[in-house]
DNA sequence: CAGTGTGCTGTGAACGTTAACAAACCCGCC
DNA sequence: GGCGGGTTTGTTAACGTTCACAGCACACTG
């Protein structure tokens, strides 16, 4: 296994030497140069081989200008949609040979994005992926990025970079659909926080089909997508559900779903039957709640292979001329959380 | 801002022509070596602010032969605890000045782990880490590892590598007491699959506190930490809690608790009422179920810190003569979903 | 048979940093 | 005023790769 020489691990000059060629040929075999003679390549692989030999990629990158690592900006990992695109990015960037690193913000500012930025800049990414789904988070990325291309995933549409995102609107309204299909008279909705794209979407579908349907539009109730704002945004509703006035309910995620199926429980308000409700994510969780819940599905994966895709494009040929927007569909899933409305 | 020479970014040797130094006073600057003149130093950092200067890391890793990058093998990043692990993991690193580079796993054998080694590997990263909760990771990853130290987080105790866990046992234990505690005559259990170390230590926790007790002791419901495994183990248990036999469950996760509350609900058996349910986890979602879960919970980020303290020290003075293994309690968190039997 | 292209290989010089050594400087002291 | 000791600075040589260019052999063309 080990070649001779002493403890350093072996570089392109000790395979050169044992393959009889110069470093050069070795470099050429290695990055797949055509114009290699069959017979000499395999001599330089059975060097390799006999050697262990690994490509030094920081001498690499210093001559070549180039880190093969691409840089991710992300907020809140540990939440399901978050984790699952960041998940998928992984997966997406190393099938592309490309290295990633990444950096997770407990809060997102002008200041913490500069420094997450900083970091990633440090590091001589060749391109950034930013998961900005709040307003204030696009707009800092796109504020302070230099000349690094880089791609938002579920960003906002207006700061001119390019976009990855899931319909949100598309989604709500296949969620909002959904009821008054079942023959529902109007859908109450419990929205995200205000600032979160992803909520803005959710909200602007729901709205958009019930305008469309030309139904009555409830009062919007806010949320901040935790478990316990969904909560106490039940609490809040109980009683119009009690009294027949909201019958139906469209979350903006599964976990103020969940803490909402809590509420209307203690509150005696009965899921299906008094109410029903539609959340967003499908978190793995959503089939097993009391009722099993109806919710929208994103692909993150494709949102993460689309993403890279993007952007290694971008690297590839620079920027696009015009700013570009690709957009995964969400599907819905139906279960036990939604039905025709009580005959009233 | 931009200063005099076109595109190319600055090197070291432009902040020096402007400090009136020489490049490797720059070096130390940048270094913190002690004997630079105050003065000098400060000429040196106003040319680097001058030119928002910034020093090509790949050309320092090149000679000083360290990355300050380290690897992590992580597996399923989407369930709460690997992702907690993970973003704490990010953050210590981070706060250390390490970068950080992550393969996650679908699925864990020796090949795969071995590939994610060799991925690791060809960034000659400094150290790893290994969040190998499965038997069969941390035997890949003991057994393929290089001369690069290691860290398990989560791993078992036999592979000779330093590990940073949850006490897991003692988890159980309380979760355990807190049911005897209540007056349950014996506690159900409903595990994790059988090659997950935590699985197998939560199950040891609770089958010691038991004979401790001196009481009997239930067969034990297998599970994959699936919603819907545990929703599977609730119907298998349904009927003995009905009878009275089960009045008390330990299950080794919050995911099939939550899916356990589905099946005992569909069978209509109340919880607490009927039977008391502890979780382990406390995932977000945990204080919002039907009813709220009592359950354990374990610090993260506090694994993440250790994780990485370890891991520094070990790059820093080697590999110690006797593995180390430190070991982060958890809490038992009380909430609705257990209570004392109902009077037999 | 000379001329010319093309496929393959080697040579030397970057890339931008740190390490090792050497030189200059300053200080106090005899 | 010269001399030792420490501090501060500069010079030169790596580190391991790729790029640009040159050279050689060989086949093909007229």
């Amino acid at each position: 296994m080990t070649h001779g020489a002493a403890g350093r691990s072996p570089v392109m000059a000790d395979v050169a030497r044992i393959a009889g060629v110069s470093h050069q040929t070795v470099s050429r075999v290695l990055n797949h140069h055509p114009n290699v003679r069959p017979a000499t390549r395999d001599r330089v692989l059975a060097a390799i081989e006999e050697l262990g030999y690994r490509r030094n990629l920081s001498a690499r990158a210093l001559v070549t200008r180039r880190t093969n690592t691409l840089g991710v900006v992300a907020f809140d990992t540990t939440l399901y949609g978050p984790a699952s695109t960041l998940f998928g990015l992984e997966q997406a960037a190393r099938d592309a040979g490309y290295f990633i690193s990444i950096v997770s913000l407990k809060t997102i500012n002008r200041k913490t994005v500069g420094e997450a930025l900083d970091y990633l800049a440090a590091q001589a990414v060749d391109g950034l992926i930013a998961i900005a789904p709040q307003v204030e988070a696009a707009a800092a990325v796109s504020a302070l990025q230099g000349n690094v291309p880089v791609v938002a995933v579920e960003g906002g549409e207006a700061d001119g970079m390019p976009v990855v995102a899931v319909d949100q609107v598309h989604g709500a309204e296949l969620a909002t659909r959904h009821l008054l299909d079942l023959g529902h008279r109007t859908v109450w909705h419990v929205a995200g926080p205000v600032d979160w794209l992803e909520a803005e979407g959710r909200k602007r579908g729901w709205r958009a089909t019930l305008e469309a349907a030309g139904v009555e539009i409830p009062p919007v109730v806010e949320g901040d997508w935790s478990p316990r704002s969904g909560y106490e945004a039940g609490l809040r509703i109980a009683d119009d559900a009690r009294s027949g006035r909201a019958s139906a309910i469209f979350v903006s995620n599964d976990q103020m779903a969940l803490g909402l199926l809590r509420a209307l429980h203690e509150a005696g308000v009965r899921v299906p039957q008094d109410v029903s409700i539609v959340g967003f994510d499908d978190i793995p969780e959503a089939e097993f709640l009391t009722p099993p819940l109806t919710t929208v599905r994103q692909d993150f994966a494709e949102v993460g292979r689309k993403s890279i895709a993007l952007l290694l494009d971008l690297i590839e040929t620079g920027p696009r001329p015009e700013t570009e927007r690709i957009v995964v569909s969400p599907v819905l899933v139906a279960r036990a959380s939604t039905a025709p409305p009580a005959s009233t």
